[in-house]
DNA sequence: CGAATCGGAACA
DNA sequence: GTTCCGATTCGG
């Protein structure tokens, strides 16, 4: 009986394809690579399954060869697939993802070189310390320029004893990036609220199914020794066992790096995007075979064909950049949890703040709840204050109101450090022309220039684009009538010299610390206690310790609460927890100032209260009143076209074909928030439903109903998180 | 995704 | 009538 393969291609195709499987091409099974040919090409695909070719109505193409990567394991594949459903996406796009790692090309051997025996035709004294290095009988190749460098001599040493026949030049396959790590190389010291937290990871384990758990600890309670000791556990436990740690940012994954090498005296694998395409190669066969067993990655981690993954770490679960906006657009938080259930492994989601949803699925039992209570050392968090800016506002052009002055002076008299956090790189966010009256736009989009005093120039933080500050109004052509409105880190630093011209003031943003390198120089010249004023946006709000750091000012608390969407009083919240829990974090106490037109708004008096348990209660309640997240499903549709009436039309042909469902509520069309990007017009629709109804399966339908026009974009943004 | 094909515009 | 280019469609 001849066969069939259903075949699935890393392409934006609706479904896999089947193909006819050759009968000399012998044993199939699922996860297997094969070439196949598609069109006029051959593209690589994934077996999903093998079956009896009965009942076959068409002619199919036969599988080209079987091709010898290793085979994606069914939990991968399984995961693929799921993951693709659950984001509305086409499952070869989810595949495209997990087999990213496979297009590079393997690294190239290394060469080193190594003693043959044959004395050199001229011994030196240069050349007798490089032969010694080989003397030993069991000494290792070495590369020659690090030959060199242990023998202390040039590179043309090495060189010349190989030309001489005394050395040889070996090829060897590259070194794996990554080390085998040893569970119990050095354990860290726990205190007693994190021994129970790690034993309570340890017991989870032990059931050897799938649990989650929320590891919840404020800023420096010791999280990572502690999610570390499930690590330890998970490699102990089973020698094949694979742990996965997810970090949101490649600037924090340095740190974390760090200390995994510490405690298991290897470096792990590392996964994000600012690493080597053959590096990459490298770790996916490795991650594949079973032989890396620790990889460190950003949220395309997820995607990678792991053998046996017991365990998945979310460190900073609440942060927002685990959702892809764009592409594939998908939630790694929630996904990672959804492959340890495929997977039938443990999760930890570890958070000082954290998220409603994750919160939720604690409190009603889902997660275990740990809580890491103490703090490390004798700091205690800071003395909060809100400031009323009705009551104190500050002169015009400036921002910084009389009381944070007032305490920033009594900071510097002391010799302590202030930090002053305002969320907005550059100068101002907005120009203007004082003649016509004109905002100052990026081209064929609504989001305004910001003006960048450093480089001289107007900047699109969406688009990218940027224009010297041009002297006359594009618009009416007035000569010097453009005005900066608004403050930026930039401005604010100005303001601070003003007011104390003989402190040392820095910012800290993207701009001035553009990669992790001139971060780490920023952040330990603010600990050596060679800045008194630093002014933030959050690059420096979250994980760094400077002991001298006594006054935090929040210039404007309310910029996070304007634009409306769902998590913003949630998304400020902890955003400025964790801002103002920079202050006193050693023996000094710390004070806070928050700067705010809303005191009387529940986040305000919530974090002047550090009553986060009761900010995150009365926020779940509002959002359960309204069925929102996590009490109810919500996914977006985002329309964009060039050509403004065949959106407007589709848009009103897709309102008017959407399903009646029982529990779905649809909501739009309405202009997205920045209805105009790169030329491009949008609308969104919202859809709301009630948490036991498919909304993949609802929007699926719906999109079935009407055929979408060339013209007009179509995307689906499952439990969307920006509502741009 | 990428090749093939379609269709309109420009050209001789 | 021919050629060229961008847009669209199709692939098992």
């Amino acid at each position: 009986m001849p066969r069939l393969a259903q075949v699935l291609l890393p392409l934006p195709l609706p479904e896999a394809f089947d193909y006819a499987v050759p009968d000399e091409m012998g044993a199939l099974a699922p996860g297997d690579h094969v070439a196949a040919p598609l069109g006029p090409r051959v593209v690589r695909g994934v077996v999903l399954s093998v079956r009896d070719a009965q009942g076959v109505n068409r002619p199919l193409k036969p599988l080209i060869e079987k091709l010898d990567d290793p085979a994606l394991p069914p939990a991968t594949l399984a995961f693929a697939q799921w993951a693709a459903r659950y984001a509305a996406q086409p499952p070869g796009e989810a595949l495209a993802m997990t087999l990213r790692g496979l297009r590079h090309p393997r690294p190239k051997p290394e060469r080193r070189v190594t003693a043959t025996g044959a004395p050199p035709a001229r011994m030196t004294p240069a050349r007798r310390r490089v032969l010694d290095l080989f003397a030993a009988p069991d000494a290792a190749p070495l590369s020659p320029t690090r030959a060199a460098e242990r023998a202390g001599v040039s590179p043309g040493v090495v060189k010349a004893l190989v030309e001489d026949g005394a050395l040889v030049m070996v090829e060897s396959p590259a070194a794996a990036p990554f080390g085998q790590p040893d569970p119990d190389f050095e354990a860290s010291a726990l205190n007693p609220s994190q021994a129970a937290a790690a034993q309570a990871l340890i017991e989870m384990q032990a059931r050897g199914v799938f649990a989650a758990a929320l590891l919840d600890g404020v800023t420096g309670s010791g999280k990572t020794e502690v999610y570390l000791e499930a690590v330890a556990c998970a490699l102990r436990r089973d020698p094949e066992a694979q742990v996965l740690i997810l970090l949101p940012e490649i600037a924090l994954t340095q740190a974390v790096l760090a200390r995994v090498e510490r405690r298991f005296g290897a470096a792990p694998a590392q996964w994000h995007s600012g690493e080597p395409g053959p590096r990459r190669r490298q770790v996916w066969e490795a991650v594949a075979t079973g032989e890396c067993r620790i990889v460190v990655g950003a949220r395309s981690a997820l995607f990678l064909p792991y053998r046996k993954l017991s365990l998945i770490i979310v460190d900073e679960e609440h942060d927002g950049s685990y959702k892809q906006e764009e592409g594939f657009i998908y939630h790694a938080r929630d996904m990672a949890v959804a492959r340890a259930k495929l997977e039938g492994a443990a999760i930890v989601l570890a958070s000082a703040t954290p998220s409603l949803e994750t919160l939720w699925n604690a409190e009603t039992g889902r997660y275990q709840w740990l809580r890491l209570a103490d703090r490390h050392g004798v700091a205690q968090l800071p003395d909060i204050t809100l400031i009323d800016l009705r009551a104190h506002p500050p002169q015009t052009g400036r921002w910084l109101s009389a009381p944070l002055v007032q305490a920033m002076a009594e900071t510097y008299a002391r010799g302590e450090q202030s930090l002053l956090f305002l969320n907005r790189r550059g100068y101002a966010p907005l120009v203007l022309c004082r003649a016509c009256g004109e905002k100052l736009t990026s081209p064929d989009t609504d989001s305004w220039l910001v003006e960048h005093r450093y480089s001289g120039r107007l900047v699109c933080h969406l688009t990218g684009f940027s224009m010297p500050r041009p002297e006359r109004c594009p618009h009416c052509g007035a000569k010097d009538s453009l005005v900066s409105i608004g403050p930026g880190v930039e401005r604010l630093e100005e303001e601070a010299r003003a007011l104390f011209p003989d402190a040392r003031i820095a910012v800290f943003s993207s701009d001035t610390a553009p990669d992790p390198q001139s971060a780490r120089a920023l952040v330990a010249s603010m600990a050596a206690g060679e800045i008194d004023i630093l002014v933030a946006t959050q690059a420096a709000a979250k994980g760094h310790n400077f002991p001298r750091l006594t006054l935090v000012g929040v210039v404007d608390a309310d910029l996070g609460l304007r634009g409306g969407d769902l998590r913003a009083a949630e998304r400020t919240f902890q955003l400025l927890a964790q801002a103002t829990g920079r202050a006193g974090r050693a023996e000094r106490p710390g004070r806070a100032f928050i700067q705010t037109y809303a005191p009387e708004h529940a986040v305000m008096q919530a974090l002047r209260d550090s009553d986060r348990d009761g900010f995150l209660a009365a926020e779940s309640d509002a959002r359960r009143l309204s069925g929102l997240p996590p009490f109810g499903r919500l996914a977006a549709l985002i329309l964009s076209s060039h050509d403004p009436a065949i959106l407007e039309s589709f848009a009103r042909d897709l309102a008017a074909a959407a399903p009646n469902g029982d529990g779905v509520e649809v909501y739009g069309p309405a202009d997205a928030p920045l209805a105009l990007v790169r030329g491009r017009r949008r609308k969104r629709f919202l859809v709301r439903s009630a948490r036991n109804i498919d909304l993949q399966a609802y929007i699926g339908a719906w999109r079935a109903r009407v055929k979408t026009p060339n013209a007009v974009r179509l995307t689906i943004d499952i439990d969307p998180y920006s509502f741009l």
